[in-house]
RNA sequence: GGUCCUGUGGUGCAGCUUGGAGUGCACGCCGGCCUGUCAAGCCGGAGGUCGCGGGUUCAAAUCCCGUCAGGACCGCCA
């Protein structure tokens, strides 16, 4: 049907005579006898010289028949990638015809993403969203291949598995043919892939769709696709080694250019310096501990076990107004406070804060000198228990400093030894921090009983540039130190019978040791496409209310369709 | 469950602070003119439940309350 695509022709193909199909994206009728009608695809815009009396409008569907030519003397256009060349003595033909677009069909215009959903079939036609869908082809393919060359084996897990209560709210699914009981769609494929191990698959990737009945934001969906991997005989560095690799195929294949080495740090240090277990590091602006200068100190909100400032360079010029929204934000982050002091000098120092008739002059100097404030320089506080401290200077930090997303490159990093407990249940029992059956390290493991939530894990993320990528671990294979973590979470061996017995069964035969991971695909391509907001990077995204403007979804199905389920919808309640 | 922002012809925005006739801008759309444009140009035209409901007022796009939708965030996401 068509010789060639609309963004390919060039100098070299003039004279030849060519067929191309696409849509109108723009005509400029000069009258009866000339109209340039610019045809599109996904590939480019070609300019197509007809005569005047041809009626296309916009986003018609046309194929134009004609010759190949060089442009006149003076009419070439630089910013068309085949503005060297127009197509001339077209014949047209109307292959379907359109309404006009419910909103122009180009980059140019901002429009309200509701509008956007409901026609994305429109959306998805304009340049940004096909650079996005392509860029996300060329990234799995990169994932995949890579994870074939490293000896990995792709292997399919079921969509309707088993209800594992724990962890994110799942999806259910009834069982027509067992009223009552339910399926549930998996919020990752993670028991599947060790039950993989433990059947001497070696080594399992998949690329895998993941489902999780959580409330969405601008990085998450319901529905979202993990390259998702685990291997047997292997330390974490050989995984955090596979991962490393394809994800810098990924990012050569999306931007052409590799990321280079990734980052190493501790949870811990992440937590401590940046104050986030996703630490942005694109930018410094550290958290700066300055307990030594508030210890015994008169004032009362300083009073804590840990004080943690963040200095932000010119921000003395920040307005009340600004300042009283930084002390809301920090109060909605879980602080009971956040001291602000602007630096109005050095030496002596001096400061202009609400607090300041409270201070020393040893703790306003200690205050100036231990974050190395300068004049016009706002410093803030925050004193609580250390984790506090860092969450909440940790996102203030990124409100305050934060590059925008296209800018200050790609600062991959791995986040090792996270804690094995996060924090304990209304009951006080340690909740695992990442699952069940992730592996203690090895130096802490005599401390699971006596003091667990000091007990390290091997579990490591990959964060890029403040987005958490992806987990893993090592996973626990041996019976003693499985019961030693359940003991821990208060898991009775009756209750991890009744909940994983097909799981603990299955490591009775023969366990090797394994460990996996996996990369969120949404996350890591909206960061190399330059969007911060999966949905751009998803040919049809449900909305923060989780609805599809097009289709409606979700929505009522009829009587008979719940009688074959045995459901009966109950009103909600209120 | 909560906080904040947004909602005005098909699209993007201004108007709202300080109430006074659906006022304005750009794009698009329809018709006409036009033989080298490329965000073509010129002339003319059509197109509105100011998200919805209530209240205050002589009078509401504008002020107040509620509600719906979209977005950002907190909770949530082992």
């Amino acid at each position: 049907m068509r010789t060639h695509m609309c963004g390919e022709l060039g100098s070299s193909d003039a004279g030849t005579r060519v067929r191309l199909c696409g849509w109108v994206s723009r005509r400029r009728d000069h009258g009866e006898h000339l109209a340039f009608v610019d045809l599109r695809d996904h590939s480019g815009i070609t300019q197509c010289v007809v005569d005047g009396s041809v009626d296309v409008r916009s986003e018609w569907v046309i194929s134009v028949e004609g010759t190949v030519r060089a442009r006149p003397e003076g009419t070439v256009n630089a910013e068309l990638a085949t503005g060297e060349i127009e197509v001339v003595d077209c014949i047209v033909e109307v292959l379907g015809h359109a309404e006009p677009p419910p909103f122009p069909v180009d980059d140019r215009a901002e429009t309200d993403e509701s509008v956007r959903l409901r026609y994305r079939y429109v959306d998805i036609r304009r340049p940004r969203m096909q650079r996005n869908l392509r860029l996300r082809a060329r990234v799995v393919e990169a994932l995949r291949s890579a994870m074939v060359r490293q000896g990995f084996c792709e292997v399919e897990t079921p969509l309707l598995w088993t209800p594992t209560p724990e962890g994110a709210r799942e999806f259910t699914v009834p069982s027509r043919l067992h009223h009552g009981s339910f399926y549930v769609l998996p919020q990752s494929p993670q028991i599947a892939k060790q039950l993989l191990m433990v059947g001497g698959t070696d080594r399992y990737f998949q690329i895998a769709r993941c489902l999780r009945d959580e409330d969405l934001r601008a990085d998450r969906q319901f529905e979202f696709t993990q390259l998702d991997i685990e291997a047997s005989f292997v330390s974490q560095e050989d995984i955090q080694g596979a991962i490393t690799e394809a994800v810098a195929d990924a990012t050569e294949a999306a931007v052409g250019e590799s990321p280079g080495e990734a980052e190493r740090i501790t949870w811990h240090d992440a937590m401590d310096r940046y104050g986030s277990d996703k630490p942005d590091l694109r930018f410094a602006m550290e958290l700066l501990d300055i307990g030594q200068v508030f210890a015994g100190t008169s004032v009362r909100a300083f009073d804590a076990p840990c004080v943690k400032a963040l200095l932000v360079r010119g921000g003395a010029s920040l307005g009340r107004n600004r300042l009283d929204a930084l002390v809301d934000r920090a109060k909605e982050l879980g602080g009971k406070g956040l001291a602000w002091f602007k630096v109005t000098s050095t030496d002596p120092a001096a400061v202009d804060s609400p607090l300041d008739k409270f201070l020393g002059d040893a703790e306003r100097a200690g205050l100036v000198s231990g974050t190395g404030a300068a004049e016009g320089d706002l410093v803030l506080v925050v004193a609580d228990i250390w984790h506090t401290v860092c969450r909440v200077l940790g996102a203030l930090r990124l409100d305050l400093g934060r590059p925008p997303i296209t800018e200050g490159g790609r600062r991959f990093c791995w986040v090792t030894d996270f804690p094995l407990f996060d924090g304990v249940d209304d009951a006080g029992r340690p909740q695992a921090a990442h699952h069940p059956f992730t592996m203690p390290h090895p130096d802490d493991i005599d401390r699971l009983t006596s003091d667990p939530l000091s007990v390290r894990s091997q579990a490591y993320d990959l964060v890029l540039n403040g987005w958490e990528l992806g987990s893993g671990s090592i996973r626990i294979h041996r019976e003693d130190i499985q019961r030693q973590v359940f003991d821990a979470l208060g898991i009775s061996s009756g209750e991890a019978e009744s909940r994983f017995g097909f799981l603990l069964g299955a490591f009775r035969y023969g366990a090797p040791p394994h460990g996996g991971f996996a990369v969120g695909i949404d996350r890591l391509v909206a960061l190399l496409a330059g969007e911060g907001n999966i949905r751009e990077v998803i040919a049809f995204p449900k909305t923060q209310s989780g609805t599809d403007p097009m289709t409606g979804a979700p929505k009522p199905v009829a009587e008979t369709v719940l009688r074959d389920l045995g459901l009966r919808p109950i009103p909600k309640p209120g």
